[in-house]
DNA sequence: TCTTGACCTTCCAGCAGCGGGAACCTTCAT
DNA sequence: ATGAAGGTTCCCGCTGCTGGAAGGTCAAGA
């Protein structure tokens, strides 16, 4: 199959699909005209990536599940390990935008927003009140 | 002042201050050697921008904070609906980590974790089954 | 005076994860 | 025969820096 099927069928836009043949992650087989021939195999893998990637696992993350899935002697616990690696970074990642947010926010909050020049907003990015996050 | 004194003030890398010349963010004068000479008011802008990136700001969007912090006739609304539309970026963003947090739990949560290489993790990935988040 | 080392300068390359577009080839339907 | 709709490679661009190479400058010590 072409590679616009196999975008069709896994939901990747092609360059990506051509990027992901670049990087080694899905090398498929090769037409006497030089296109590319996806097979059934070919688009789970697409399939598989296109997942792993809208969990928001890296690149080289899902090289290693593709991996994973690929072996048959692997143990679930390397699997959970990294899927639970990944957890914590969104976690930390949801932590740091909350208090972006509190922060961002109160200031805001005490600015009138009218058709006055006195900005606290602006004040705050230039003098940088106590009350800017990270300690 | 030389570069590095103004990186130690502002807090922000030389290479990075050197950047925001490059685009045009803070270009101070320079001396007869070709050394760059940093006055109060540059390193004031370089501490704002450092401050404003810090809140998450995109560099076009501190460019245009930088504006209005030099405009006089400027209206605290202006400044206020900026801040208000990268509130609600960073609130997006919180909604679809939260998301991803969630369908990643739950996923990591049924996978036995063990020497075994049964794994709801890698089956979820390759099927897809009806729990992946992003109706 | 010479040298050392810490600065400073420019330029070039690279990261993630693709997207856009040029220039060209292949296939298919009319 | 022709044109459209695919396919191919290649290279540049994005964000926001960061690192490194190759060199110029300056202040202090031997």
């Amino acid at each position: 199959m072409n590679i616009g099927d196999a975008s069709a069928l896994c939901g990747l836009p092609v360059k990506t699909i051509r990027y992901y043949e670049d990087i080694g992650l899905v090398e498929p087989a090769r037409r006497d005209n030089g296109y590319r021939d996806y097979v059934d195999s070919d688009v789970g893998h697409l399939r598989f990536l296109q997942r792993a990637r809208s969990l928001g696992f890296s690149i080289e993350t899902c090289r290693s599940l593709l991996k994973l899935q690929e072996d048959k002697n692997r143990e679930s616990a390397e699997v959970k390990r990294i899927a639970l690696e990944h957890l914590e970074e969104i976690d930390h990642k949801i932590q740091e935008l909350n208090a972006l947010r509190d922060t961002l926010h109160d200031v805001i909050d005490v600015c009138p927003g009218d058709a006055g020049a006195e900005c606290p907003i602006l004040d705050e990015l230039a003098e940088g009140g106590r009350r800017c996050g990270k300690t």
